[in-house]
DNA sequence: TCTGGGGTCCTAGGACCC
DNA sequence: TCTGGGGTCCTAGGACCC
């Protein structure tokens, strides 16, 4: 199977309808302003040599790349240009697509020849999308999504059970997709460092770590192990959220009480064009500067507009008073349709 | 004036039931 | 003196990904 994942997906994208922008450090953030609190959400490649990545506070990325050029983030835009991309990815022979987000998807097939069946892909994607894409070739999801990384910017990496410890073994557990800064910290306690020693770990000794799902998932990580067939079948959204973070703190109480009619108006927008009930609610309070609290509240099946608006601001009314608001978000489950549920093993931050 | 917004899934602990 | 055991559901909180 392959991993195909676009190249510095939203910059190329900006640069697709501003030609003029090409070569140029791009940074594109919440809506553009660097004096506003917002986040980096891609880098152009340029920018990127300031040191600038996503997920870096707007502000300091603007004072690290003096010329840069900052945009506000434009979802409609990415999305659409994300369509035509898997429409390309769907167009290759044989090709079974599972969509990963935006810029990434696993696409499989059967070929005598991945490499050369990559090089088609990029061509295509490339003639046909004018965008450039790194493909992994693995044979599990997880081999090809790590591949991926080895093969930017523009290329192509293979990476199976034969190569996989060779490539992989001596580097940090935090390489491996889906271990974070947290797990590697805590594997480092139990004398675990890179990825040959996750993988001569037997999955049962992680357990009292992490659990009966997560230890073993981890050990198996190390070894490369995951699904070995690209699974299409059709996304079907758990849930939808709304965030807002406040430019400045919020402290009183009907301020609160107004955002909270905003979210919910908002997330009610997603969740009706789904057509799904709502069966739960969860409220998330950031306090000043960084404490996050959640409230969630399971509730009786219901599209009803002034009923959720109720369940809401019953969630609010759970909130400290007097103490400064930084953010607010609140998420709707939805109830699954009998036929979308489908037995999976733990693959977080999937679209 | 450091810290987005949209997702998924897992775990622990308490309540409750038989 | 000792206080089952297994199961499900719910809530709050974490961790991770793009």
């Amino acid at each position: 199977m392959l991993h195909v994942d676009l190249d510095q997906f939203i910059a190329a994208v900006e640069v697709l309808r501003r030609p003029e922008l090409a070569g140029r450090p791009i940074i594109v953030g919440g809506r553009g302003d660097p004096t506003e609190r917002a986040v980096v959400s891609t880098a152009s490649y340029e920018a990127r040599a300031f040191g600038v990545g996503s997920g870096m506070p707007l502000r300091i990325a603007a004072r690290k790349v003096p010329d840069a050029v900052i945009l506000p983030v434009d979802q409609e835009a990415y999305l659409a240009a994300s369509e035509t991309v898997m429409a390309t990815l769907r167009a290759q022979p044989g090709a079974i697509v599972q969509v990963l987000g935006w810029d990434e998807a696993f696409v499989g097939t059967e070929t005598e020849n991945p490499e050369a069946y990559a090089r088609q892909v990029q061509a295509a994607v490339l003639e046909r999308n004018q965008l450039h894409c790194s493909v992994g070739i693995g044979d599990t999801v997880v081999r090809a999504k790590v591949a991926t990384g080895f093969a930017k910017p523009a290329g192509v990496f293979r990476l199976t059970v034969g190569n996989w410890l060779d490539v992989m073994g001596s580097r940090p557990t935090r390489d491996l997709w889906g271990v974070g800064t947290k797990v590697s910290g805590r594997l480092t306690k139990l004398g675990i460092n890179t990825v040959a020693e996750l993988a001569a770990t037997d999955p049962q000794d992680l357990v009292p770590e992490f659990g009966p799902k997560m230890g073993p998932w981890y050990a198996e990580l190390g070894r490369g192990y995951g699904a070995s067939v690209v699974d299409d079948t059709p996304w079907v959204a758990r849930g939808h959220s709304r965030e807002t973070t406040f430019q400045r703190d919020l402290t009183d109480p009907a301020q609160v009480d107004e955002a909270v009619r905003e979210l919910t108006a908002r997330v009610l927008e997603d969740v009706l064009a789904e057509g799904r009930p709502v069966i739960g609610l969860t409220l998330k309070v950031r306090y000043a500067p960084f404490v996050t609290h959640t409230r969630a509240r399971k509730i009786p099946d219901t599209s009803d507009t002034t009923e959720i608006l109720a369940r809401a601001l019953d969630l609010a009314a759970g909130i400290e008073a007097g103490r400064p608001i930084r953010l607010l978000g609140l998420r709707a489950e939805m109830a699954m349709p009998d036929d979308a549920r489908k037995a999976h093993t733990p693959t977080r931050g999937g679209w």
